[in-house]
DNA sequence: TCTTCGCATCGAAACGTTCCGATTACGGCC
DNA sequence: GGCCGTAATCGGAACGTTTCGATGCGAAGA
């Protein structure tokens, strides 16, 4: 900069007022500027100026799995925003563990980033460490129960009761829920949604047919196994997300079961795949993208806002939407359902 | 740091020794300091910092898509031997666009970032603006033929090689191959690797069996329906991408065809879901979020490395290791090869 | 002709660190 | 008791910006 001012021969100031445009120069010696500031191939330097200014225009962004293949597309959502309002991007995966959550965001406090899009992880005790400093931050996807704050995420009570109801037109009245970890309020939501719409048909919840606990695909394989060894099975089941969408479909495969004759399937999340499944599978998608640039928007807001005024929007919600596929149908004829029951013993294992 | 240093009746100084550890402190001082920085709560400022020593512990990691199921593992493994190593990340999506890249490239430049890790788009320009400074750079993946510069990729000529000759061992002679955009190195790696297990085995490579151009799924879709359309079909498929497989896994579906009885599929890339198809798809995996670590590994040691010596390393490659399934297998008996040539025409759409 | 005003430009302090050279304190030795 | 060496601590410049008050200068008004 200094170098730039020489060769243009003014002043460092100058130099500063046309590379922010802030201050009126005049065209002739802006020319000049500009001319010197191309033959040294000068590039502001971002540090420095986030020293002096006090904002560094880099935000953060905690997910616990960017492996998850629902964390990609919400970071593409954000990052996309964040770029095009000139922000980076800094991504935090915590391995779905709180230690390093925390150390991440310790991290991004001493990089003295503008704000945090989180989508914390199990038993997260990031509100506590976050709560209290009155710091930009939206929680997505993944909503702790006791931390204020701004959040936002798919309206999961309403997507549980979408895809149950989806089941009950079909007139299926068994319906298994594998429902994931209920600590998590994505999977708590989508139950209690679930539960709504079973309310609302008189249709009993039967402790059997719920099986909680983990969020992998091993965890919906056992859920689906134990689900079909039931004396009486469900003629459909629920997965609360992708993987144990999977898990649930490898446990129907291994009992040489047909999608939709023998019994309905669907999940949460829809992913690229799931349309080339054999049948393809119905699912519930969450606006996934939208979610990832509207957490943007807010944290923007918040960064931007005035000590004094409070953002209004709190809580979004997203509106899920249901893609009927071929995985569920009506409820399976009196010869399927024998079948059903009669297949209480995987067949072979599909896995490799 | 002032205020801390106040507190402790101490010098700026001895507060920056205490926090580096790098000079010797009196451990009674040292404890004042320390006491002095947790009732204030003092964390380091990691942009003062910067400035002062001209390093910013941040690198950057620019991948074409990060919705792609291949880039969010490598930037996992990238990621995480960062963050072993005290450095973060900024993570750019380049939304395989040169001028969204070379952008990104300007903004990581002038956020000091200490070097890049890149996956670069197609027809990318990158090697241009940085080749020529003297900048810790790796390829990642997708190795331009121009650039110099470290890299480190999947042996993709060796991926290639087995895959076919995985289909050769089951005696396939007809092998056709959907081989994605031979401008991108993986691509034209791979298919190098095809023609080296054809020649070998004195199979022919017909110029019908051999289709590239795209990489998204339709891709796949298209080039499936065109060989399963040819007077004679090939009896094995090889899809040069997840996204090419599941787009000639739909072309298949369409037709009603069976695989491995009415023929053989296979491709590059090895994602969760590919075990939970029926078939089970049979995949070359690659080691990507080793991938990842080790082209973290190595731009680190470029970081560090004196101006003088150079970095021994220069270009990695990594074996790839096939993971035999369900979808292939023998040649097809003659009764299924007649199916194969009957049904030139789909049966149903699946997709929805 | 002298004062006043507005506008373009400039100089310098400050942002929060690091680090080098300088300073102080203290014990041992002649 | 004065001198020296060593080790702990300190002062201050510098990193590359922004920003604010100051400065100079020409035009307009009295």
């Amino acid at each position: 900069m200094r170098d730039v001012a020489r060769l243009a021969g003014v002043s460092i100031s100058t130099v500063s007022a046309v590379v922010n445009g802030n201050v009126f120069v005049s065209p002739e010696r802006k020319a000049s500027v500009q001319r010197a500031m191309a033959a040294l191939d000068y590039h502001p330097d971002a540090i420095a100026r986030s020293l002096k200014t006090g904002k560094s225009n880099v935000i953060g962004i905690i997910v616990p799995d960017i492996t998850n293949a629902f964390y990609p597309e919400l970071v593409r959502g954000a990052e996309d925003a964040a770029t095009k309002a000139g922000y980076s991007v800094l991504l935090c995966d915590s391995s779905e563990n709180c230690k390093n959550e925390e150390s991440h965001i310790n991290v991004l406090f001493s990089r003295r980033v503008d704000g945090i899009l989180i989508a914390c992880c199990i038993n997260s005790r990031a509100h506590e460490s976050l709560a209290q400093r009155r710091f930009p931050l939206v929680y997505m996807d993944r909503i702790p129960s006791a931390g204020a704050g701004c959040s936002i995420s798919t309206d999961n009570v309403q997507a549980g009761y979408v895809a149950t109801k989806h089941l009950i037109d079909l007139d299926h009245q068994r319906i298994g829920i594998v429902a994931g970890y209920l600590g998590l309020s994505p999977h708590h939501d989508r139950l209690e949604g679930f539960r709504n719409a079973m309310q609302e048909f008189h249709l009993p919840i039967l402790d059997e047919y719920l099986i909680s606990g983990g969020i992998q695909v091993a965890d919906g394989t056992n859920a689906g196994q134990a689900l079909l060894s039931l004396q009486v099975p469900p003629t459909a089941i629920l997965a609360s997300n992708g993987n144990l969408l999977l898990g649930v479909v490898q446990a129907i495969a291994e009992r040489r079961l047909k999608m939709p004759d023998h019994l309905s399937v669907l999940g949460f999340d829809d992913y690229l795949w799931h349309r080339f499944f054999h049948p393809a599978l119905t699912a519930v998608a969450q606006p996934t993208h939208e979610m990832g640039r509207r957490a943007f928007e807010l944290l923007k807001q918040m960064i931007e806002s005035e000590p004094g005024q409070e953002v209004q929007e709190k809580h979004i919600r997203l509106p899920a939407e249901l893609r009927v596929r071929n995985s569920t149908g009506p409820v399976p004829q009196r010869e399927f359902r024998r079948v059903l029951k009669k297949t209480r013993q995987p067949v072979a294992a599909n896995e490799k």
